[in-house]
DNA sequence: ATCATTGCAAACACTTTGCATACGC
DNA sequence: GCGTATGCAAAGTGTTTGCAATGAT
């Protein structure tokens, strides 16, 4: 627990309980979790805990650049612990979201384009849609 | 307008007044629209135009494979008539959406990425942000 | 007459906001 | 004690659904 107190502190964030829980959930949870599903299972362990409280944190971890925000299906955030750069595959058959490493020279070649025509580009967000592996083996 | 009616036909869709005139404004807007957008630019011309209308169509355009579906910021659904493999530049400054085109061999290469690790990709958005070739010039 | 399309209103789902309470130094 | 963090409830926003009215053949 100590180390996620610092890890926060190093980031500046004034490391609350709920906020180290939050994190601690994060790391340990490499799924893309939903809001929804950081409260559903955090909730038994702390009780009081609101999704207000999730969404602030949340916020505040993404604009220190702790976690990522994903906008990949429907209408739900998903939020991602992992800020290097890859990519992801969505199953639209079971909702399942893999990561993807991407060859680095390509993405520098993709970034390029987009700058090439002149813009400025921060972020870049690469998603696949399919049916995953373990949907595919089901299939037979 | 008749040649919108072929076109309509030609996917199996019956053309009605509504939905040419959704896939006439498509056609014209490269904008990558909202709903509320083509609500707001059409309901002057079709005054009992109905959003819900406008979310039938363009669920079965999308079915038909006529336009793709973009989630790209926010809540907000986004409409692309362009279904080539093309990627997409978010201005976090303005909203403006740009089309990118991307080199085949590279999406090829990020594709092969996914299906190495045993998943069967059907789609593969690619999108950036940052800030646009008319806001940078602004800020001087 | 029949079947598809349209469009209003209500329901939904996720997120944000306002504000009072609780917490920590 | 004071400033921050929390969390409830309400509001906001985009989308979907239920269903009656309309339109086309």
């Amino acid at each position: 627990m100590d180390n996620l107190k610092e890890a926060l502190k190093r980031k500046g964030i004034n490391p609350s309980y709920q906020r180290m829980k939050i994190f601690e959930y994060l790391q340990g949870n490499k799924s893309h979790p939903t809001v929804d599903m950081i409260y559903k299972d955090l909730s038994s362990e702390i009780p009081t805990l609101s999704k207000t409280t999730i969404y602030n944190t949340l916020k505040l971890f993404a604009e220190k650049g702790m976690i990522n925000c994903l906008l990949i299906e429907g209408n739900e955030l998903r939020f991602d612990p992992n800020t290097s750069p890859h990519g992801h595959f969505f199953c639209v058959k079971c909702g399942a979201i893999y990561d993807v490493q991407l060859d680095e020279d390509c993405i520098e070649k993709i970034k390029k384009a987009s700058s090439n025509e002149g813009h400025r580009v921060s972020e870049l967000q690469i998603t696949f849609r399919g049916i995953c592996k373990n949907c595919l083996e089901k299939l037979h």
